[in-house]
DNA sequence: CTCAACGTGATG
DNA sequence: CATCACGTTGAG
């Protein structure tokens, strides 16, 4: 990333100058900022900045040369003022420098050195929020007073001096202090929240950013379900249903669980015996939780609490899968890289002081999970949020469909609905489709039923979700932190009640969650912080299926990021593209994408996110794309600066294209033709502009699809004939042709194919008007 | 040393 | 408030 452009040097101070005689008349800053600390934080002297952790997604990132900042940069033609780092590469997770050391022993962190968790929490640097005092809590000889971990920021705690002063939240925070949540890297909104509505010392802290937004609620558009999926995969209950089936998810014992104490998890029945044995890191594994992965506490909490009418509903209209997934976001902190993991926690913190007491002898430091401090990066922020409005508003006039949407009016609904809820409207799903506003929106992809006679496996049509509304206003958005998917987590082996650990080892135990199902796999992580973080290895997430999923949440994106499957199934949902284009920029190592059914409006967010190792991309029957749109999909980035970005089409790699139920024309099939020279299987059905010409054109000589189409289904178009057979003998890999349904194709001609081929390839007739090579 | 970019004051 | 600006810190 360091291109380094020493040669912009001269240009940039005179435009420097200039730009400072335009918009700055009076450089006066005579002070230095990073030295001259505000009184606010006077307590203990001068922070440390924190670094990059260079492991984390945004991290690893390269810049996206489109952002506000990056357009500033030198290496992208800009004065390099700003000095700002790329909105998609703020780090999620910023450490304390090398060479902070503990105020008290002068020494770095020493957690490396040691194994047992809880040493390595008392000795590793930890930074107050509050006083920035860097110490190892080993070092504060102060017995009970307990810090409070923050699991917003590696190495961040309120130190037991400043926890115990009673100093709170942001106003004894420094201004500047950083929450990773914050930053633009991680810009999804969080859904925790409800339990902290009863943490006293917290809710002075977090309320605030809650209250600053109150206008609208992104999320609600968000969770606003389609109108009535009824594919057969998935039953859709109804919403008063689903609490009810989503708890069968777990099991039925999950619910008491989650309304109760959560130390009786280790009945859940599946485990139980294990469980038994199994050291419970209990209130870690609970309390651990990411701020993502709550909503089921915070169920649990409000239930308690009886504080928020309605609160029994919450889940209800939760899809199966987001549930699913949403609570196997039940994620500690933990598994990121820093290791505060090993601290000791304790869940909603002081929520009226009972859960610590409860609790018992505790470890020194709790955790507590905070709001970002908005104010900090808020910069960034809007940075991002900008970037991302403005594609999305773009979009939205691009896009712009007869039946006019109102994001204003709808985001205000479900505030009427659930009057105290900031934060419960955020989290439900469930507007009721009539609320929606009718938009003509679905009613239109309403395929009829006649156009799926085939056995796809592949999503057949069925009504569109319903997208959800871009909020209107990005500044609502609040950010969540995703932290990298832990790579091998530790420990090593299970810790078992007595101490001892359990026989096996991580590997043996991840042999055994690889047969597990995903439900099953939330299920364990449930068992213990141990299993928590062992189940969230992205190699038990290779696949990640949220088809017909009707309501894609934060929780969930966060979740999928925190899991980096290889492959995402997110057909027919009602994904946005701000929400699409957000994961993929964090998954760059997917290979398969299926947005079958969903809107262009998101499918469109491939046009500017780059996804170099998608091999398969499924975006049938998406509303709205056609050749326009496809030339846009396929089409190289259009910042085309030299060196700068990658020219080559950004599905160039793509050996799966899946496009059934496109009003595609030939004009798409030579984009295509000519962005991907990998393609193997290209799925045209119900494409009904595609005729013997376009096949004239995928076998033509000089293309390379002539050679690399291994399978072609071209079923229920029906503007291809027995001609187009000629045109395939000439495909030098072709396995399958797939022509089943086709009008004008007689099975006379698919015969006369089968016996010229049987020289040279012999193809077989699997169905009618399927042909098959065989061998 | 150079480069990146954090954190915060100044400005509009 | 949002945005710009920049001294300085931190990494290499």
């Amino acid at each position: 990333m360091a291109l380094s452009l020493s040669g912009d040097d001269e240009e940039y101070d005179s435009d420097s100058e200039q730009q400072r005689a335009a918009n700055r008349p009076k450089p006066k800053m005579a002070t230095p900022s990073a030295v001259k600390l505000p009184s606010s934080r006077s307590s203990s002297g001068a922070r440390r900045r924190r670094t990059r952790c260079r492991k984390c997604e945004a991290c690893m990132r390269t810049e996206c040369g489109e952002c506000h900042f990056c357009k500033d940069m030198k290496k992208f033609g800009g004065p390099g003022r700003m000095k700002q780092s790329c909105i998609m590469r703020q780090c999620i997770a910023p450490v304390l420098p090398h060479t902070a050391v503990c105020v008290v022993c002068k020494e770095a962190g020493k957690e490396d050195t040691l194994e047992e968790e809880e040493d390595k929490f008392n000795f590793m640097l930890m930074e107050c929020s509050i006083c920035n005092e860097i110490v190892h809590p080993n070092c504060l000889k102060v017995s009970d007073a307990s810090g409070v971990v923050n699991d917003e920021l590696p190495n961040c705690w309120e130190c037991p001096k400043c926890n115990h002063a009673g100093k709170s939240g942001k106003q004894k925070r420094g201004p500047g202090f950083k929450y990773a949540s914050n930053l633009p890297g991680s810009l999804l909104r969080e859904q925790k929240s409800m339990k902290e509505e009863g943490d006293t010392s917290s809710s002075v802290k977090r309320r605030p950013d809650r209250e600053e937004t109150p206008r609208h609620r992104p999320e609600e558009a968000l969770h606003r379900p389609p109108p009535m999926l009824s594919p057969g995969s998935i039953p859709r209950p109804r919403l008063e249903d689903k609490l009810r089936k989503k708890r069968k998810l777990f099991d039925e014992e999950e619910e008491d669980d989650f309304r109760g104490r959560k130390q009786e998890r280790s009945e859940e029945p599946c485990f139980s015996k294990i469980l038994q044995q199994i050291k419970m890191e209990e209130d870690d594994a609970y309390e651990d939780d990411d701020d993502d992965g709550r909503e089921l506490h915070f169920r649990g909490f409000v239930e308690r609490n009886g504080r928020l009418g309605g609160a029994e509903d919450l889940a209800d209209d939760r899809d199966y899968k987001s549930d699913l997934l949403n609570s196997s976001l039940k994620m500690p902190i933990v598994d990121s890289d820093h290791s505060h993991c090993s601290s000791p926690q304790a869940g909603p913190s002081s929520e009226g002081g009972s859960e610590t007491q409860e609790k018992g002898p505790r470890p020194k430091a709790r955790r507590k999970r905070r709001l970002p401090n908005k104010e900090l990066s808020r910069e960034l922020s809007k940075a991002l949020n900008q970037e991302i409005q403005k594609t999305e508003d773009c979009l939205a006039n691009e896009n712009r469909q007869p039946l006019k949407v109102e994001p204003e009016s709808e985001n205000e609904e479900p505030k009427r609905l659930f009057h105290n809820s900031n934060d419960i409207g955020e989290q439900r799903p469930h507007l009721k489709t009539k609320e929606m506003n009718g938009t003509p929106w679905e009613l239109r992809h309403f395929y009829p039923s006649q156009i799926t006679p085939l056995g796809f496996n592949r999503s057949t049509p069925t009504t569109r979700p319903v997208p959800p509304r871009s909020p209107p206003k990005c500044v609502q958005m609040e950010r969540h932190v995703i932290r990298p998917p832990p790579i091998s987590p530790p420990p090593d082996r299970l810790p078992l009640k007595d101490g001892k650990m359990h026989v096996l080892q991580r590997e043996v135990w991840m042999k055994i969650f690889n047969h597990l199902t995903h439900q099953e796999l939330c299920c364990c992580m449930r068992v213990s912080k141990t299993w928590n973080r062992w189940c969230c290895d992205k190699r038990l997430w290779t696949k990640i299926d949220l088809n017909r999923c009707t309501s894609i949440t934060p929780l969930m994106l966060s979740g999928i990021i925190r899991r980096q499957p290889l492959s995402l199934d997110l057909s027919w949902t009602n994904i946005s593209k701000k929400q699409l284009s957000w994961l993929i920029n964090r998954l760059p190592g997917l290979r398969v994408l299926k947005l079958s059914g969903c809107s262009w409006a998101a499918v469109s967010a491939l046009c500017t996110s780059s996804c170099p190792l998608l091999r398969t991309l499924d975006v049938q029957w998406v509303e709205g794309l056609k050749d326009a749109q496809m030339r846009d999909l396929l089409s190289p980035p259009t910042d085309n600066r030299p060196g700068q970005l990658d020219n080559r089409c950004k599905l160039r790699n793509v050996e799966d294209l899946r496009l059934a139920g496109l009003d595609i024309t030939d004009t798409s099939l030579r984009l295509i033709i000519r962005q991907m020279p990998l393609l193997s299987r290209l799925d045209l059905s119900y494409c009904n502009h595609v005729n013997d010409q376009s096949v004239n054109l995928l076998t033509a000589a000089g293309t390379t699809t002539r050679d690399s189409l291994t399978e072609i289904n071209l079923s229920v178009c029906n503007r291809v004939t027995d001609h187009s057979l000629n045109f395939f003998k000439r495909c030098g890999s072709i396995c399958q042709i797939d022509l089943r349904f086709c009008k004008q194709v007689t099975k006379a001609g698919c015969e006369r194919f089968l016996a010229e081929m049987s020289v040279s390839v012999p193809f077989r007739l699997k169905e009618d008007k399927l042909l098959q090579k065989t061998s």
